[in-house]
DNA sequence: GCAAAAGTGTTAGTTCTACACCCATGG
DNA sequence: CCATGGGTGTAGAACTAACACTTTTGC
């Protein structure tokens, strides 16, 4: 009753052999949709577990272009700066619960043996836009989907863990660098901004002093008002990309 | 003309064989001899090169058990905390040029082609006291030495990178944590403390405000002065483990 | 005109920076 | 008593945190 062809395992056999064995990638991106932080998480066709998205390097491959490959393959995210959070691997970090299934579903035992090695994984995150809205997943998997950060207690594996880990880094980085508006749709407010950072932070900020700072950097640009607001319209920024870039490369400290 | 017996060579091939294949290790390990800021380096019996200290990771075996056996066995330094600095793994990175004489030493193929391979490696950093002053090194290598971290252009491989990359670090580690102390012997004084801070640092810092923020963290004690100076005589210090310790867990910023 | 949310300003407290000044020692 | 390096104090600038005041909209 196996749900795979012989020519599905063939490849999924060709594929693996061509990756570096016990070694995976994974990466937590996340996305703000204007009240939650999100990631996607992934669920492979052979079990009904959710995953952050992950795979193997090709021999012939670098690791950060692996984690690009990775990440476009199984959610269509076409990123460009991905940054590594750590790398994780306890002697017991290996599938055992979660692939049990497997064997029903026509996969030999090979392949099922070699999947559930004890793996190290390297963790990649990054940011996307409000715009990225629109996830597709490869095949392997049967969907993609956002999911809010705070929503991630029951991944497979220490997947979970993995997406803290990323948020703490995510955090420092809030501290030297405006990142921030890479996050944001083209065009966007400041009390936007404000509950983007405060979804990064867990914490409220002052508004005040937040709209401060934030215009102290000098990388917004009006580009008009909000309209029916129902209370003072807010005024509308883009972001100054030439001098955001500059500000990317020296560290200012920002302390929020 | 093997210079190595058969059961050195079996022993090799075992050893090996326990290992996850393609996935290294390596300890940037800093100390600071109260002038330079210094690293470990080994030379590998098989070869005329430099590296710094680095192995293979058991199967059965979490990657942060595996750094601290690895530094141990071949520096004898025990370290309590290493962390790290960032995983590489281009498509590149593996010994060519460096190998080319291992089988005129009597090394088989397998094992030539076996560590020869295209390897990602974990990067870990950590500072040790001045104290830490006779390393010994294991099997398979021929010494051990301490260099000043600029001398290590010549590393092999993308060692040298390693340095800069877990120097970079090291730096920012001491924006918001005090390690400073961890580095020096039981007792210091204050200019040799900020000695050490300019050493990692890469430039001079203000004395007097240098002296302020160390002694408001109070994690320092009075224990005397110092003598025979040819000029006033520094107050000698020593650390007050239990407060060093709690400072360690809160982050404060004490940016330099 | 009132509530609501956005924009702006102010003030007190703290920290940072760059010094200046004094102190203890050996020669 | 002087050169040297260590210890201490301080004025101005910059930054922070908290909060108050003003403005603009929809109803």
């Amino acid at each position: 009753m196996s749900q795979f062809s012989e020519e599905t395992i063939t490849l999924i056999r060709q594929e693996l052999k061509k990756c570096i064995p016990q070694l995976s990638i994974n990466c937590v991106i996340f996305r703000f949709n204007g009240e939650h932080l999100q990631v996607p998480i992934v669920q492979p066709v052979q079990a009904d577990i959710w995953n952050i998205p992950g795979g193997y390097i090709y021999q012939n491959e670098g690791i950060n272009e692996a984690a690009k490959r990775i990440l476009f393959e199984q959610t269509e995210i076409n990123n460009l700066l991905l940054s590594q959070f750590g790398t994780f691997g306890s002697a017991q970090r290996e599938f055992s619960e979660e692939i049990k299934g497997y064997s029903s579903l026509g996969f030999p035992e090979d392949i099922i043996k070699h999947v559930s090695q004890r793996f190290v994984t390297i963790g990649y995150y990054s940011i996307v836009g409000q715009k990225q809205k629109d996830l597709k997943t490869g095949p392997f998997f049967k969907e993609v989907k956002w999911v809010n950060v705070n929503e991630t207690k029951s991944l497979a594996l220490d997947h979970s863990h993995l997406v803290s880990e990323a948020l703490l880094m995510l955090r420092a980085e809030l501290q030297s660098k405006p990142l921030l508006a890479s996050f944001m749709p083209e065009s966007f407010t400041i009390p936007e901004l404000q509950k983007l950072y405060e979804a990064i932070l867990g914490r409220p900020v002052d508004r005040g002093n937040f709209r401060q700072r934030i215009l102290k950097t000098k990388i917004l640009i009006k580009v008009g008002t909000a309209t029916k607001t129902g209370s003072r319209p807010p005024i509308v920024y883009k972001l100054d990309t030439k001098k955001y870039l500059d500000s990317l490369t020296q560290d200012m400290k920002l302390g929020f």
